[in-house]
DNA sequence: CACCTTTCCCAAAACGTTTTGGAAAAAGGA
DNA sequence: TCCTTTTTCCAAAACGTTTTGGGAAAGGTG
């Protein structure tokens, strides 16, 4: 009688939400019905033109915005995917993953969807924090990247049918949705492209197995061989260790250069450039004059070394949206195995890939 | 009376929530109310050790979980914060920050609570990515990194009285909770130290100006000098460019060499190291040898570098856990004027960091 | 036994939306 | 004029929790 009865709280009620105004009370300083300004909001043709701009107009001046959350409960969706980092896979380290994560951002956001993160230790955290999204219904959907040949994440998800898509690939049979850069393609040009050169002894130092990246890699680094008529050379095949990328790959340069039959040119990711400069460095090799090198990746400092690096550049930014819209497809009930996508990797020559000496 | 009126559907409902049982299902399983479970869950006094036994093996066994957004709804908090990334600064460009990220959302997990992430391109897009979060009524509280002198949004949150907690200081007279590195202790304990050496031309690269970060260092260098009693050369300072940290700082480095009374060592934030190297190593300059150097900040490149880095370390990780724990005292009400905490630095003393020769 | 606590449980309301299933009013057709 | 159709609106239910405000049963006390 004296009290609004379900008006807000003036001042500090529970939580914040308090501040700005509810569906109730626009539909009440419109004496209309909340059905009818939720619908005219919601553009449903059973509200008539007038009202509809009349609802509209108040409530932008009243700045008025739906509680995410009420909407959620009601619609039963969370609005919102979830993605797992693992720095210690320090695959990050560059531009390269934030390119992917802003791709992803931009679009999930221009959905009006929510991107919420986990930061994993290792494998099983990572698991953890995953299954904490899933089970804990914290998500709609999720996005993997940093993929494993065997991924235990892919087949959890299979099995309880959740939406998700993978950035790069696993081994599974069941159809599933994924975002993938052609490595294969990317290593075979790049090959190509030194034997093109003359180089005839081409190494590869590759990313540690486990992950499915570095598979790829070395499919179209065998292929670039074959095509260009070269024979391959088990002895200039080596990994690098994820956990040390500079490291290992400092010792191999050193060690493989001290051997019979060096390479003249070297194919690898660029994670491991820093080790390849310092070991060459070390040998009194200059990259590019002595030894040529391609990486995967455009990194920092692939750019400002002297002289630069020639890379594989994955456009990582159109690959995040791409990911983010398919999942959107997929949460929607869309069959996963439908969309499958394997982008290509341009090559930007600098001053690395010259010709033999 | 033939069908289970509100039972969940099998199979494909709207959303994916259908697939775990509900607070009301798990009520009916225990023949108890649904207040009683929820009650028996949250470990209120007034339901008897027995039932809640009950109760919690229940849950556990059906795998129970309560509906995180149902409970927003009813608790009228979000039990989320929100953090905005820019990558364009890239400050992001090493571990350092993703240490830090590793803190925040460990600690926010440890809570119950959801981290959600934006990425935006410039300053712009940032304090609109934010304000989306805020005014949506998205998070509970917002983490700010990246502190510039004037920050708009430390004005924009304390106006609405938003909880928010910054990971460094902004010039603010009104009160409000920060977690900062002594950055002036830090470069005022490198600077003492070179001088302790014999160093008497110790030269400041220091970060962009606008950002509140390098002011911190410049005050610890100006105090760090005289404490050693050397003079202030304005002609030892200057700044790198935060667009390209690396071609700036290499500019510097070789323009600065060939003027007079060059510095025998150099203090600087490790995003510069590239550039610096760089140019000594034109200069044929030894780094620790013919310049002494430190960097802020403990990348990869860092450690890795023959000579390795000498550096400043702060403790991104345990910052980040700090930044989380206090915004979630602001959260309850606390008031946030009395979170204001500076963090030691410490220093890692290796190769880089010589007397002068 | 009558009375007062204490213990244990629960029905109903509330959080802020969207959707369902009409109903009243207006318009059209004969 | 009366009936039908279309237009425009709305009350009530639902989403899955937690909180409020008791209330019944059991246990103590005189």
């Amino acid at each position: 009688m004296f009290l609004e009865q379900s008006g807000n709280r003036i001042g500090l009620g529970k939580g914040f939400w308090s501040m700005t105004i509810n569906l109730k009370q626009l539909s009440k300083l419109l004496k209309l019905s909340p059905t009818t300004v939720s619908r005219a909001l919601a553009d449903y043709p059973d509200v008539s033109a007038k009202t509809r701009a009349r609802v509209k107009q108040m409530a932008i001046q009243q700045g008025y915005q739906p509680n995410p959350v009420a909407r959620r409960l009601q619609k039963g969706k969370t609005e919102t995917i979830g993605i797992v980092i693992t720095p210690e896979q320090n695959y990050f380290s560059d531009t390269f993953f934030i390119d992917l994560l802003s791709g992803i951002s931009n679009q999930i956001t221009r959905a009006g969807y929510e991107l919420i993160l986990g930061v994993a230790s290792d494998e099983e955290h990572e698991m953890q924090s995953m299954r904490r999204m899933v089970e804990g219904k914290r998500v709609d959907g999720m996005i993997l990247t940093l993929i494993r040949e065997q991924d235990p994440r892919v087949g959890y998800l299979l099995d309880r049918d959740f939406p998700f898509v993978l950035y790069g690939r696993t081994r599974e049979t069941r159809p599933y949705a994924f975002v993938d850069m052609d490595g294969k393609q990317a290593f075979e040009k790049a090959c190509t492209y030194l034997a093109g050169l003359g180089h005839r002894r081409i190494a590869l130092l590759n990313g540690e197995p486990g992950f499915m990246f570095p598979v790829g890699c070395q499919e179209g680094y065998e292929s670039g061989l074959f095509l260009s008529g070269l024979e391959l050379d088990p002895d200039l095949i080596r990994e690098w260790k994820h956990k040390d990328p500079s490291q290992s790959s400092y010792r191999w340069t050193l060690e493989r250069f001290k051997k019979d039959n060096p390479p003249t040119a070297i194919l690898f990711q660029t994670e491991a450039v820093n080790g390849i400069f310092k070991g060459l460095d070390e040998l009194d090799l200059q990259p590019g004059k002595d030894v040529a090198l391609i990486g995967y990746d455009d990194l920092e400092i692939a750019r400002i070394h002297r002289p630069s690096l020639s890379v594989l550049r994955p456009q990582a930014r159109e690959a995040g949206q791409r990911v983010v819209n398919i999942l959107l497809e997929v949460i929607k009930g869309e069959d996963p195995g439908k969309f499958q996508e394997i982008h290509q990797v341009e090559m930007v020559i600098r001053e690395t890939s010259l010709p033999p000496s």
